[in-house]
Formats: structure tokens, C-alpha cells, sequence
DNA sequence: TTTACTATACCGTCCAGTTGGTATAGTAGC
DNA sequence: GCTACTATACCAACTGGACGGTATAGTAAA
């Protein structure tokens, strides 16, 4: 990997604000201090603070998927094989850091409608998995309890140990290939 | 019931704010006007804006302990008594709101140590469920699930329709049986 | 010459919190 | 039953600081 682009360094600095002060108290003189720019080069990336927390969840977005489509690859033409993708792809912290879906957070805080991308896009993975595997609670429930773990560790109020973590991510994919059997 | 209270007046106006203009748009002008009082009188009743928030997430785990503890009594005895309560808590839109959470992610959008009771209370339960029925990831995964579908809600990203969540959340009740045995 | 910035100054608005009141009900002493 | 006092529950106006955004002048590299 190279140096990150000067559009990921401030998107960085976003995000770990956001992590640290509150999903709600990002101020783009502190993003610029953090992120070792000026206010006016901070501004000549981003057209302003709702730009800058639209290109946090687009990135998001951006990442998530391209990791989801490498696992989807890897398992093309096995059964329920989108949703699997779905679900392998939150267990790779290595690639996904959870501090990226802080931009989730930071959405919500500021205006609930920038997250209509969001939306989209999880509207276009249901569509998907329902051609694939048809539209079964079930399986939505799988995908609930990834995203229950995400937002657990997002806000830190896990029940469990951080050293639980990853027999939890193997305990989702445990039962999900049961329930996808 | 009675009229609600001054009090809860107040934080029924903020979390409707919350979920109209985002979690972290809450202003103390705003909730003024949205409660009726002024904002002198809102102050009369929380100390400020921190106190506020903390209002909202004190009455949030207070109203679901009532619940949960009502489940709990039924479910006496029997196994797992405690994580079958928890888990039967969430589906009573009826009693608690999902609006009532709102103050989760506003505590989030504010500071991420107003979160911190809530820390306590889920310490709290961790360690009646362990008791009870042992240190399972299979067990904090349900847990997991249903907090997926309430945040899922919460932040409008579920990716199954409206009408389904009833369906969800009794797979969720089903499941917990089945793996509860 | 364009791109990618730095640095600084500034403006207007929003907003938390303060201040100094008012209205009402209750209570204690006489 | 009147007066003095206290507590509760507010209201309206103001203040000061934070913050989003704009503007401008300049720099350095390709």
C-alpha cells in the first residue's frame, strides 16, 4: 500500500474525532487540526461539513464492498453465496476497520437523510439475496446480528469481552452455514 | 395512567427531535418549543443539556428493566429465565418505544461517557446471564441479534420491510428457544 | 499555468447557559 | 384571617463563545 490520498487522511481524522468526542462533535477546524491541514485545504477537498460525512459513508460503502464482491468471488455458485459474502465480510477488521462505520454514527447525528446512500445500497443487497436465496426471515436475522455486533462494538456496549470477539464473529458463521445448511 | 409528567414531557419532545433532525441536533431551544415550556422552565427541570441526554438514557434503561423484570417473573424458575427475558423485552413496542432508544444514539452523538450507565447496566446483565446459564458466544450472539434489530430501526437501515420486523423478532424468539433448548 | 495547498482574518448564526424576574400554592405565626 | 415567608414551576431577554463558511494573499511543485 501507498500513502493514503490526502482525501483518506482527513477522512481518518473524521472518523477518530468522531470515535474519541462523539459521532455528533466533528468540527472541520478540528478535522483540519488533526488531520495536519489548514481549514482552507480541509475545505478544498470537501465542499463543506455534510460533503465531508457523505465521503465518510461513501467510503464506507466503497470498502465494504469491494471486500464483499472478493469473498463473493471466492464463493460463486455455492448456495446463498451473497449473503454469505455479506456475513464473512464483517468479521475482517484487517481490511474494514470499525472505526470507518463511525461515519454510520456521524450520519445519524447530523441528518438522518445522509444516510439515504446507505439505504440504497442495503436495499440493492436485499434484492440480490432474495434472488439468490429468497426472502426469509431468517436469514435477515443473520444479517441483524452482524450489524447488532458492528453497533455493539461501535458504541462500546458489548456484553461480551473483547477478547470474545472473534469466537463471536466464528459463532455467526457457524450458525449461519447451519441455517444456510 | 395519569398525565405524564413535566419531565417526561420534555423527553418525549427531545427524542422526537432526535429522530426528526438526528441524534446530535438536539437544542435545548428546540426541545423548549417542542415541549411547550420555555427555555428557562426546561432548564428548571435538567440542569442542562448533558443532563438532558442523561434523562433520556436513565428513563431508557429504567422503562426496559420494568419490562425485562416483568418477564423475568414469569419465566422464574425455568432456564435461561434471564436471557429469555431480556430477549422477550424487545418486541414490546407496545410498552417501550423504539423512539425511547434514540437516546442512545444521541448520548453517542454528544459524548461517548454519557454511554456509560448503560455500560454498567449491560455489565450488569452479563453477569446475571453468566450465572445462570454460562459464558456462551451462542448466548451474546442472540443478544447481539436483537440489538441489531433495534439499531437497525433506529437508524431507518433494516433491510427487510416494515411489515416483516413482527416476523423477525419472533424468529429471533424461536431461535433463542431452539438454541436455548 | 494549474493543482494543491498554507495562513490568517473575518462574518453571521446558532446555541448553551445565565440572569432576573413572575405566578401560584402552601405554611407558620400571630 | 391576615402577613411574611418559602418552594415550586415556570418565562423572557440577554450574553458570550463556538462553529460553519467565505475571502484573500501567497507558496511550491509538476
Amino acid at each position: 500500500m501507498g500513502q493514503p490520498s490526502t482525501r483518506d487522511t482527513i477522512l481518518d481524522a473524521a472518523q477518530r474525532i468522531a470515535a474519541e468526542r462523539g459521532a455528533g462533535r466533528i468540527t472541520l477546524d478540528e478535522v483540519a487540526k488533526e488531520s495536519g491541514l489548514s481549514k482552507g485545504g480541509l475545505l478544498y477537498h470537501f465542499a463543506g461539513k455534510e460533503a465531508l460525512i457523505k465521503g465518510m459513508l461513501e467510503r464506507l460503502i466503497e470498502r465494504s464492498s469491494v471486500v464483499r464482491e472478493e469473498h463473493s468471488r471466492s464463493l460463486a455458485g455455492k448456495p446463498h453465496a451473497t449473503l454469505r459474502a455479506l456475513l464473512a465480510t464483517r468479521n475482517r477488521d484487517d481490511v474494514l476497520d470499525p472505526h470507518v462505520a463511525m461515519a454510520i454514527l456521524a450520519a445519524a447525528a447530523e441528518q438522518p437523510t445522509l444516510l439515504d446512500p446507505l439505504r440504497q445500497h442495503i436495499a440493492y443487497m436485499r434484492e440480490q439475496i432474495i434472488a439468490e436465496s429468497g426472502d426469509q426471515p431468517a436469514f435477515w436475522l443473520l444479517w441483524a446480528a452482524a450489524d447488532g455486533l458492528l453497533f455493539q462494538q461501535l458504541l462500546g456496549v458489548e456484553p461480551y469481552l473483547p477478547e470474545q470477539r472473534d469466537a463471536m464473529h466464528q459463532q455467526l458463521q457457524l450458525l449461519a452455514e447451519g441455517m444456510l445448511k
